[in-house]
DNA sequence: GAAGACTACATGCAGATGCATCTAATGCAA
DNA sequence: TTGCATTAGATGCATCTGCATGTAGTCTTC
């Protein structure tokens, strides 16, 4: 693995003409892969936030939780903290704040699990569904905006 | 592919019920195809920010730019916020605040425009382009490791 | 059953981001 | 020329993020 890398970039390097950027074209499909995700990722992230923020209150971060909570554990819609950060892609700590502010706003209760008292249970108010379902199509449009 | 996708859909919607996510089958396409845009994006952003911090004090954006201009205007490697902006996904002020940083580290350095006195150009230094020599292998080899 | 390692979640903190706004320069029209 | 709209870039501000750490509960080993 780190031999195929390093023969990798040798083989680069003899295409490469000093002043002009060559690299090889394993590496450069790599970087214009890179980059078109990234262009994806910004332009569709900065709709979803901004239209969701404006129509329904609610942060990219806060629908995509809301989305999943509404997706998962079909019957009573609540998750582990745990398990919601495996489907979310939040670090731990900015879960938990996405969790507050949902809870603060009445989206969302938190329940301690009897089984193992460390563990918190996020579950869905009515509000939080009704909420989701009002912003889901505006989710919807703008991925479809952005992802065509 | 493109069938199997399908197929796998349909099979969700067989087993929806009304009040819990049902929709098209091409809009459950686009949220999956979104989710894991978003995946891909942001353990790669992550990685690559934290190896380059850690191994050459370049955050993932300083990168970004500096990876721009070493690529753009290949003789005297200088271009307007305007241009550089246009080319990398970060907000006008966000662009701006990153050229500061740079700056301050003398990666980089601001010229005035003689005939559009409004513009700025920023140019790479020597030490810059020699950190972006440095750092670019970290680049490629988390990039590899991510979007295999 | 006590001590220490480990796990789940919360929080202090520093840093980065976007939006709105400000300043200065340019261009266009009367 | 004067005045107004527009553009380039900087900056104040609120917010969000990740990392490191803190606290409380659990598991393991003796």
């Amino acid at each position: 693995m780190q031999m195929h890398l390093m023969q990798a970039d040798l083989m680069q390097w003899n295409f490469m003409t000093v002043g002009t950027m060559m690299r090889g074209v394993t590496e450069n499909e790599l970087v214009d892969t890179w980059r078109d995700l990234l262009g994806r990722y910004h332009s569709t992230w900065c709709a979803l936030d901004r239209e969701l923020r404006e129509s329904h209150g609610l942060g990219a971060s806060e629908f995509e939780v809301l989305d999943q909570l509404t997706e998962s554990c079909c019957d009573k819609q609540a998750l582990r903290m745990q398990e919601l950060g495996k489907k979310v892609q939040l670090s731990q700590s900015a879960l938990s704040r996405v969790v507050a502010r949902l809870e603060a706003e009445g989206l969302v209760f938190r329940a301690l699990c009897a089984d193992d008292r460390r563990g918190i249970y996020v579950e869905l108010t009515d509000a939080g569904r009704e909420r989701h379902a009002a912003a889901a199509p505006t989710h919807r449009t703008v991925l479809a905006a952005n992802l065509a």
